[in-house]
DNA sequence: CTCTTAACATCAGCTTCTCTAATGCTCAAC
DNA sequence: GTTGAGCATTAGAGAAGCTGATGTTAAGAG
């Protein structure tokens, strides 16, 4: 079944090394599928002398009906996973808001290619509020910057976020090549509302970095801060992935800090065990979320990203 | 695939260990196998709380829809053998009139159980015509008896058939436990053809044990043996699964002979390379076709077969 | 209630399959 | 002819699946 999946998608994309990536293998892996494959059907189902490849009439057929025998499996299991949602095969995460926009949004896709038999469900919700989904059981895990900072739950670290100074794109820093901490000393900034663990770290960053920085705003939500940035004159201290579309779009500005500053992601979970799926999700969330360093990340805001 | 293969069987059968002898394998697989399943829906499909075990709700669906999942991919690989039929992806066996009966339609039906996406084609034809069309290629390979006879050819060993003196069941012998071979001096039988090997090697037996044995007819036909045999007060030598049905049905007698005589029966293939699915199918013929020594078949004769 | 039995679960060891990483091969474009 | 992109091939590591032996349990007998 997964050969044939596979299969598909090699049809579909008329090439082994793409649907390898899309299913996180190599393209190795996807030769040797597509080979036992035809071994088993007993057929070649690619015409390998052109380049590039041409499906031949028993490839066409596979690739049709194959398609739709992959999509009836997908939808049984759902349908499975839909009837019992307590037990295992459904995904219930809880994330923070900037979460989705940041990781969750391209990561649960890609896992869904993968996995098509599996229900993922995602919500949003403030910090605290996904610790205590978790803590009730709710969701399976949640998703939160600085995981090890809530009591009683466990936790595993995604990846570092990092942080840039956001303001809009007029705004007499938005050319800067970067901006250090200190020259933020009394300039008039939007933050975080204080239940919120970013406001509490960016908070020592700046004082740890010698500035005095004027809290002219305290928000909550970071489309409001998107907007108001585009209105006023304030700068905010955002993760970068939370408005690169904006910064493409040239609405925003993004400025690299000076010294860095990363907010580390992570996944918090109960004590108790997760249920198959759960931990699949997890794991592939942990493999495929990083590393995304300082370095790579500049990479991301030159436009060079995935 | 597979998985959903054996899991509908299951649930057909209300039987983990039918369901494994059915495929094969042990009980043990099958008992992984759903596990695996139900590991991957994320949910239980049996109730094992009860015996026999029932259908969860999502054991029934899964039962339901993975039927039709099944069949459909079955449906499609054999379309696509269909296709190209001189690939692999069906088997040509072309063999003697007698392994049939005695060896071929129960073992085809149980290799379709495990591969149903091969198609399997089987031509009956005398001894020398299967060997001639094994040269020539019209199949992947034949099955015969004696069949190191054939040069040119190359052969592998299935099984022994075991002889037995076939008589109506009215006949003076028919009650006999026994018939030592001596005892047939001078009776009449009906015997096969002289192109047929058999008649070579039951008339080698018979001379080796010092009986001269009257033939009062030649025929090529098992059939018309049996109908013949129920008609006069001839006796013949013949293999004892081709008129077990009519011994059981009370039209003709078995008596075993004494010294025990059996027929190799055997695979003969061209020196080419076999393909994929004939390869297996061969395999599999190897594999299950024996071993039937005498002591065995005696418990065949006796009804205890399977 | 205890014993027995049939049938599924579990485990360890082994085999087979499948993946990766490195390298080779080949069509097609220049 | 040369080059390069993309698939094939290979060996070796790791995972998955199978077997055979043994453990467990529901149902029925006594």
């Amino acid at each position: 079944m997964q050969g044939l999946r596979i299969f598909c998608d090699v049809a579909d994309l008329r090439s082994f090394s793409r649907a390898a990536e899309l299913h996180g293998i190599t393209q190795s892996a996807v030769s040797q599928r597509i080979h036992h494959l035809e071994e088993r059907l007993g057929t070649k189902l690619l015409d390998r002398s052109k380049r590039p490849f041409v499906l031949t009439p028993a490839g066409d057929l596979v690739s049709r009906e194959g398609r739709e025998l992959v999509a009836r499996y997908d939808s049984l299991a759902r349908s499975v996973a839909r009837l019992d949602p307590d037990r295992g095969g459904s995904v219930r995460v809880h994330a923070i808001y900037s979460a989705g926009i940041a990781l969750l949004n391209q990561l649960r896709t890609e896992f869904q290619r993968r996995r098509p038999e599996l229900e993922v469900q995602i919500e949003y919700e403030p910090p605290a509020a996904v610790a205590e989904s978790v803590r009730t059981g709710r969701c399976d895990f949640g998703i939160v910057s600085y995981p090890e900072q809530w009591p009683g739950l466990q936790s595993r670290p995604l990846r570092e976020e990092p942080m840039c100074l956001a303001c809009g794109a007029h705004h007499e820093l938005a050319s800067e090549e970067s901006v250090r901490a200190a020259d933020l000393d009394s300039r008039e900034l939007i933050h975080f509302t204080h239940e919120l663990p970013a406001a509490r770290h960016i908070r020592s960053y700046l004082v740890e970095n010698g500035a005095d920085a004027v809290f002219a705003q305290r928000l909550d939500n970071i489309d409001t801060f998107k907007s108001m940035l585009q209105a006023t004159e304030y700068a905010a201290i955002l993760p970068l992935r939370t408005f690169l579309a904006e910064v493409r779009a040239g609405l925003l500005a993004a400025v690299p800090l000076e010294p860095s500053l990363e907010r580390p992601m992570g996944i918090v979970y109960a004590r108790r065990r997760l249920r198959a799926a759960a931990r699949d999700f997890a794991a592939f969330l942990v493999e495929n979320a990083g590393p995304l360093t300082a370095d790579a990340e500049r990479s991301v805001q030159r436009g060079e990203a995935a």
